[in-house]
DNA sequence: TTAACAATAGCACGATCGTTCGCTTTGATC
DNA sequence: GATCAAAGCGAACGATCGTGCTATTGTTAA
C-alpha cells in the first residue's frame, strides 16, 4: 500500500468518528485537518472535492457496518440463531465504539439527507435497501429451514426489525433512557414469539 | 399582537419550514433572511443570537406537533379510539403539508443534536420525553376503561408505537419505499390486538 | 402632531468555509 | 546517490458565516 493510500484511510477513520458526532454536513475540512494532524490543502488534496470526501466516508461507514453486523451473522447458521446474532451486532454496533462514538452514521446520514437529493442522497438509500434485502433474505431462510412460520410476511418482519433499532437508538441516544436496552429486547422477543413455528 | 411580534412569527414559520429540510444547524441567517424578504441584521436584531432563533425555531416545532397531534387526539373519548387518532394524526404530521415539507423537526433534531450538549438538546430532550408520557398517558386510561388488558406495560407500548412511527419515517422519506404506509399500518394494528382486552 | 421608541437596513468586522496554486519535502525507482 | 513523481505545506482567494455598530425608517402614544 502506498503511502497516499495509507494516510488516505487514516484521513477517513477519522473522518468517520467525527461524521458520526457531527453529522456528515457538519465535516468541515478544517475541522478534519486539524484532527489529523496535517494541513487543509495536503488533506483536500486527497479527495479534489469536499463530496468526494463525504461519499467516501458513507463508504467507509458502510463497509464498517458489513463487517460489524453483517458479515459476522451471516456467517451463523441458517435460521433463528442468524436472526439473533444480526439483532445482537447491531446492537452492539449501535451503542458505538472507540471507533465509532457517535451512533450509526448511516441513520444519522438518511435523515440529514432526506431533503438534499445527489449522490450522497442515492448512495445512503442504496446502502439501506440492501442492508433490508439481506435482512429479508436471512428472514426467508428462517422460514425455510422451518425456525418460522412458513406464512410469515418477510417485508413486515423487516419493518418492525428496523423500527425497534430506530427506536432503540432513539431511546438510548437522544431521550438517554436508562431501560432502552430491556425494552428493545422484549419486543424483540415479541416478535420472535409472533415469527416462530408454531408446529415443532 | 405588535408589528415585531408578528414578524418574529412571520420568520418562526418560514424558519420551521426550512429547518425541516436543511435540519437546526443547517438553518442558515443569511439563507432565513432572503427566504423572509429582509435584511440579515434586521433579522438577526429580533433574537440576538443564532441558539435564541434556534431555539424559537424549535419551541414553533414543538407547538405545531402539540396542536396538530397531541391536542385534536386528547380530545377523542378515552381508551383505544385515543390512541388510534393519535396514531393517525401522528403519520399525517409526519406525511408532511406545505407547513412542514421536510417530516418531523424534532426527529431530524433529535439525531443531529445528540452529540452535542447544551440548551438545544436539552430542549428536544425535554420535549420528547414529555410526549412520551403523554402517550403513556393515554395507555394507562385505555388499560383503566378496559379496551386494553390489564398487565399490558405501558412503557413496552410507548416504545413500539414509537419505534414504528420512527421505521415509517425512515422507510417514507429515506428509502421512499411505496409500501411503507402499508407495512406501519399492519404493525399498528398486530400491536392493537396485541394490547386489546380479551375478556370483553 | 410631535416626541419617543421600536423595527429595519447598510455596512463592516473577524472567522471560517471550500478551493486553487506554487513551492518544498518526501518517497520510490533506477 | 541521482531522478522524478507523489505527498504535503503555506498562503491566499472569494464567499459566507454570525455578529456588532450606526443611521434611517416606521409605528405608537401623549
Amino acid at each position: 500500500m502506498s503511502k497516499g493510500e495509507a494516510t488516505k484511510r487514516q484521513i477517513l477513520n477519522i473522518a468517520v468518528k467525527l461524521a458520526s458526532m457531527q453529522g456528515i454536513n457538519g465535516l468541515t475540512i478544517g475541522d478534519l485537518a486539524k484532527k489529523v494532524g496535517m494541513s487543509k490543502s495536503g488533506l483536500f488534496a486527497h479527495f479534489g472535492a469536499k463530496d468526494r470526501l463525504q461519499l467516501k466516508v458513507l463508504e467507509m461507514a458502510a463497509q464498517k457496518f458489513v463487517e460489524l453486523v453483517m458479515r459476522p451473522a451471516f456467517q451463523e447458521p441458517v435460521g433463528e440463531a442468524r436472526i439473533r446474532a444480526l439483532f445482537t451486532n447491531w446492537l452492539k454496533y449501535i451503542e458505538g465504539t472507540d471507533e465509532l462514538p457517535g451512533g450509526s452514521v448511516l441513520i444519522a446520514a438518511s435523515i440529514e439527507l432526506d431533503d438534499q437529493p445527489g449522490e450522497l442522497r442515492d448512495f445512503v438509500k442504496n446502502a439501506q435497501w440492501e442492508l433490508i434485502h439481506n435482512i429479508e433474505k436471512a428472514i426467508q431462510l428462517a422460514i425455510e429451514v422451518e425456525d418460522f412460520r412458513p406464512d410469515l410476511k418477510v417485508r413486515e418482519f423487516a419493518f418492525s426489525l428496523y423500527s425497534f433499532v430506530l427506536g432503540y437508538h432513539h431511546f438510548r441516544r437522544m431521550l438517554e433512557s436508562p431501560d432502552a436496552k430491556q425494552l428493545i429486547e422484549k419486543s424483540f422477543e415479541g416478535l420472535m414469539i409472533f415469527a416462530r413455528n408454531k408446529n415443532r
